[in-house]
DNA sequence: TCTCAAGGCCAT
DNA sequence: ATGGCCTTGAGA
């Protein structure tokens, strides 16, 4: 993978997992971007409740990416009052987050971003009444993870990117000849896999499948599993 | 001490 | 105005 100036596309794959797809965002028509190999394995792989961009930690009362949190200090502290153009369900995603504050900063507050996080006084530091409720917040995600790990639950693998170049052609035929219909035996899998794009820089890549979780996944693929609704995938290259 | 969310800074 | 990175500081 050579890192050019253009060094962005030359990255692993993001995936998303999930146990039977039930705690999926319904409204996830985020058009997520491409995660660094840095960041793939070691940092839990939770979407912005807003624009799906990758978070940061927990902002104003929930996780959300470090877009997102300062666009709502800067709303809530300025008192910014936008207005939208269009019907107030402008998309929200990273490419058009920025167009409408207004739906931006409804959205903010739909998911349960809190005002009252943002300080009057502009005090830095130190905790807020919050505090604890992150911590539960973590914990009860960690509990829920675990359990399904140990469930032998199905689970939903949704792997989204450019592949920046395969070592052959070979593997990417696996990849797509496999797809809906020849993941083998698992009555579980419905796989979605499409390829696009004919140039051999980069490749776009869509795969969405539920495996058994004694499955492995399909070819040249490895898988690391974190926690349960999380897992990251990298493609071998 | 260390953590990590809140505010600040500043190039774009 | 945006968003990535930096500094701060109460609580664990
Ligand atoms: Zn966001
Ligand atoms: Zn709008």
């Amino acid at each position: 993978c050579k890192a050019g100036p253009e060094s962005d596309r030359c990255q692993a794959p993001q995936v998303h997992s999930d146990s039977t797809g039930t705690m999926f965002h319904p409204d996830q028509s985020f058009n997520t971007q491409t995660e660094t190999e840095a960041d793939a394995g070691v940092t839990p792989v939770e979407r912005c409740p807003i624009c799906g961009d990758r978070v940061s930690g927990y902002h104003y009362g929930l996780l959300t990416c470090e877009s997102c949190k300062g666009f709502f200090k800067r709303s809530v502290q300025n008192n910014k009052l936008y207005t939208c153009a269009e019907r107030q369900s402008c998309p929200m995603d990273t490419a058009q987050r920025k167009r409408c504050p207004y739906c931006r900063f409804q959205k903010c507050l739909a998911v349960g971003m809190r005002k009252e996080a943002v300080r009057a006084d502009r005090m830095r530091g130190g905790r807020n009444k919050f505090g604890p409720l992150y911590r539960r917040d973590r914990q009860l995600k960690q509990q829920r993870e675990a359990y399904l790990l140990s469930s032998g639950a199905p689970y939903r693998v949704k792997l989204e990117g450019i592949v920046a170049q395969l070592s052959s052609p070979h593997e990417l035929h696996l990849l797509t000849t496999h797809s809906p219909t020849t993941l083998p035996s698992d009555p579980f899998h419905q796989s979605q896999l499409a390829t696009s794009g004919l140039g051999q820089a980069e490749l776009p890549i869509l795969m969405d499948c539920t495996l058994n979780r004694n499955q492995p996944l399909p070819y040249h693929t490895t898988l690391h599993t974190q926690f349960a609704h999380n897992v990251v995938i990298q493609i071998q290259t």
